[in-house]
DNA sequence: GTAGCCTTGAAA
DNA sequence: TTTCAAGGCTAC
């Protein structure tokens, strides 16, 4: 190290005292000079953001007029450090389960705000960056608010107009030191979370302090743009802790999430009142089995929360509380293992209490002098004009790409995300037999689209309506599959080869498995919904093309399949991780055995029954596909045959989709053991159920396994074409399908 | 069955 | 030693 690299360190020593001086050894000296530059720049006298040329400072920000400018403070092991002045910004924000949707919805908002929607009927340019801001926690899995905000133009930054949509509110960013990680390609939220986790670590490795809760994902393009693209991730440099609430009494303010009542501590993994306390308590002791008069959604409030106990349950349930903290050995006192967790939530609560308070005061606080290390503001936006949607502590901002010159219309839906206009078909009145599944499709070679045409009566008429599987009395003559089983009381041989399990309590948990199943009426119900939706958005003259329907088919069924597997207790009990990885393992399995199980039940020889009751001929498919999708077609068939020379029911179906869920051999379980238990005592009750089922039929046990290779290994086949037609532009990107395929590609 | 208060005991 | 989230007790 140089003499002037150890000024360096000493200067910075002097500033930051003893503590500083042992993070600062830890790192390298190029990290000390960025920590430097940070330090010097929270000195800095803040001042009106800097909204600029775009041409003039990055090559990337090229497709607007005026950019979000800023100073580059210094440059970090696979980070930079910037600084930009305070600015101010029009915001909306929307919560989905995808970033993509909810910035979509967002989008919509501000767009029309910046064409004219607002009080001064101004047409306001757009500029780059778009924010998004997202909630660390946020996960496919969960559905959460994304917050997207677009940078008001130098000549509006002093007097924006005020909206006029009540949801579209303006903020302003502080002036702030962000860190900033830089990557190509498409925003798509599995691409921008790891991205964001990547500079995380890099920041981690330095021991840098950031803000933890959030982070932005941060666009520059619009979705014309092909190459070049830039997009960034955010995390916001934080000068000094924000003080906690003291006591984390507003925390506990907030009342208990199942009745409102007063909350008086966590119990059974969130706080809540001591009454829902001890309900849950003594449901869960009890094994109470509850039941609404009513439609199952009750008011639940102090004064009603006695009249109903099934909806009171369920919504225990759902705002998490949770079955296994209740000690089935009963024994008192002690600490469960939910402490890291507790202590993770009062963290938080506590962070966005003190968000709250700091958010109340003016946000420019003149620095002066070096023991006044506070942030200049919060590094968050403030509303400036308030909006009840945004006055909570707790939403999250992100951004999205745009471009000036696209009218309303033109926009996307998603991110990114463009549909070939020649692959709609123009008529309308074409009948459904020619409809391709949606999941086996041809092959890139053969891009044509088969006729299809989707209209509310053509899916409400045709065919079993009641759609999917096994969960309801198969609704056509040519199910196959047998009624749901009742345990024979004769001893078979799978009882002297079961020590740990009896017939009676492979029963039981079979019950317990197939409670958990969906329903299959709502799925159907979503799907058409789903698919009206889209229509309508489109209009007359822009049909959904075939293999977007199919998509969308495969998307919302996928969907189910996801909340199935959320669902499920012993699947619960897996770290998020774990679930995260298994699911993206198996996805395609799942969809491929609901396909399977849906012919076995509801298909027709010859045909194939969609999730929305229509049947489509095989032949009319064969004859008008391509290759591979002929070979997949075929083998599905072939497969749905020997299920039904199998007689599959509907336990051994729950079984299957359940050996397929919790597979031991996925890479990178955290808790294989646990998986393992579950695959095995799941084999044991398929056993047993077989076993006692069809007595004369020893081998169909072993045979019904044996068709998981073959599910399997379509599956691999069905994610190659998908991935192809993705490559291709062919898919929706604002699918679960495309992020499922994503996750395995990259 | 409900719900407010009490007792317990491992973890912090 | 203190904390606090479990289960227990009991009046209603």
């Amino acid at each position: 190290m140089t003499q002037s690299e150890n000024l360096w360190i000493s200067a910075i020593q002097k500033i930051y005292g003893s503590d500083m001086k042992l993070a600062l050894q830890a790192t390298t000296f190029h990290n000390m000079i960025c920590l430097a530059g940070v330090i010097v720049l929270l000195f800095a006298v803040t001042a009106d953001g800097r909204i600029g040329d775009s041409s003039s400072e990055s090559s990337y920000c090229t497709e607007t007029k005026e950019c979000f400018l800023f100073d580059l403070v210094c440059e970090g092991d696979g980070y930079e450090v910037r600084h930009y002045e305070a600015a101010k910004w029009v915001t909306a924000e929307a919560e989905s389960h995808f970033m993509e949707i909810a910035t979509s919805r967002a989008f919509r908002k501000l767009f029309k705000y910046i064409t004219g929607e607002n009080e001064a009927g101004a047409k306001i340019d757009m500029t780059a960056p778009v924010l998004i801001k997202v909630n660390e926690n946020a996960s496919m899995w969960q559905s959460s608010v994304y917050v997207l905000s677009f940078l008001l133009p130098s000549n509006f930054q002093t007097n924006p107009p005020e909206p006029t949509d009540p949801s579209v509110y303006l903020t302003d960013t502080p002036d702030m030191k962000v860190y900033v990680k830089s990557y190509g390609g498409w925003m798509m939220s599995i691409v921008s979370n790891s991205q964001a986790q990547s500079l995380k670590t890099s920041l981690d490795k330095v021991q840098a302090t950031y803000e933890t809760n959030y982070y932005y994902n941060v666009g520059y393009n619009s979705p014309m743009k092909i190459m070049n693209r830039h997009n960034e991730a955010w995390y916001i440099v934080k000068a000094q802790e924000i003080k906690p609430d003291p006591d984390g009494r507003a925390a506990q303010e907030e009342g208990c999430p199942v009745c409102g009542d007063r909350v008086s501590g966590y119990h059974y993994g969130l706080l809540t009142c001591e009454s829902c306390k001890g309900f849950f308590k003594r449901s869960v002791q009890n094994n109470k089995r509850y039941t609404c008069a009513d439609a199952q959604c009750c008011p639940m409030d102090p004064a009603q929360r006695k009249r109903c106990p099934y909806c009171r349950f369920q919504k225990c349930l759902a705002v998490g509380m949770k079955k296994e903290a209740v000690r089935a050995d009963r024994m008192r006192g002690g600490r469960n293992k939910f402490g890291p967790l507790y202590r993770r939530d009062r963290q938080l609560k506590q962070q966005r209490g003190s968000y709250h308070q700091i958010n109340t005061v003016p946000y420019r606080v003149k620095i002066e002098g070096p023991q006044a290390l506070v942030p200049a503001a919060p590094h968050d936006f403030h509303v400036f004009s308030p909006s009840p949607a945004s006055l909570g502590s707790d939403h999250y901002h992100p951004p999205q790409t745009f471009h000036p010159s696209m009218s309303q219309s033109e926009f996307p839906m998603l991110l990114d995300c463009t549909m070939p206009k020649d692959r709609t078909l123009p008529d309308p009145s074409l009948p459904f037999h020619t409809l391709c599944y949606p999941s086996f499709h041809g092959y890139p070679s053969e891009k044509r689209d088969l006729p299809f045409s989707y209209s509310p009566a053509s899916v409400t008429s045709p065919a079993p309506v009641s759609p999917t599987v096994l969960s309801t009395p198969a609704p056509t003559p040519t199910a196959t599959l047998t009624p749901t089983s009742t345990p024979s009381s004769t001893p078979t041989p799978a009882q002297n080869l079961t020590p740990s399990l009896t017939p009676t309590s492979s029963s039981c948990f079979l019950n317990e498995l197939l409670q958990a199943e969906p329903d299959e009426k709502q799925l159907c119900t979503r799907v058409l919904a789903s698919l009206q939706r889209e229509q309508a958005c489109r209009g007359k003259h822009d049909r959904l093309n075939t293999f977007s329907i199919m998509c969308k088919m495969a998307d919302q069924t996928l969907f189910g399949l996801v909340e199935w597997a959320r669902n499920i207790a012993l699947f619960k009990e897996l770290k998020v991780e774990d679930q995260m990885v298994l699911l993206q393992s198996c996805w395609s399995e799942l969809l491929v055995l609901d396909h399977l199980c849906r012919q076995v039940a509801y298909g027709k020889e010859g045909s194939i029954c969609l999730i929305t009751g229509q049947q489509i001929e095989v032949s009319t498919i064969l004859s008008q596909a391509g290759a591979t999708l002929s070979s997949l077609v075929s083998r599905a068939q072939d497969l749905v045959s020997k299920l039904r020379s199998l007689q599959l029911d509907r336990e051994e179906f729950v079984c299957l989709k359940y050996l397929v869920l919790f597979n031991p051999d996925v890479k990178s379980i955290q808790d294989r053991r646990q998986v393992e238990q579950t695959q095995e005592r799941v084999n044991r009750a398929l056993m047993d159920h077989t076993m006692q089922t069809h007595p004369g039929h020893s081998d169909k046990f072993g045979q019904l396994l044996l068709r998981l290779p073959e599910v399997r290994s379509i599956s691999l086949q069905v994610e190659e074409y998908l991935y192809q037609r993705h490559l291709l532009g062919d898919l929706p990107c604002n699918s679960l399908l495309t992020e499922m395929l994503h996750a395995k590609h990259t």
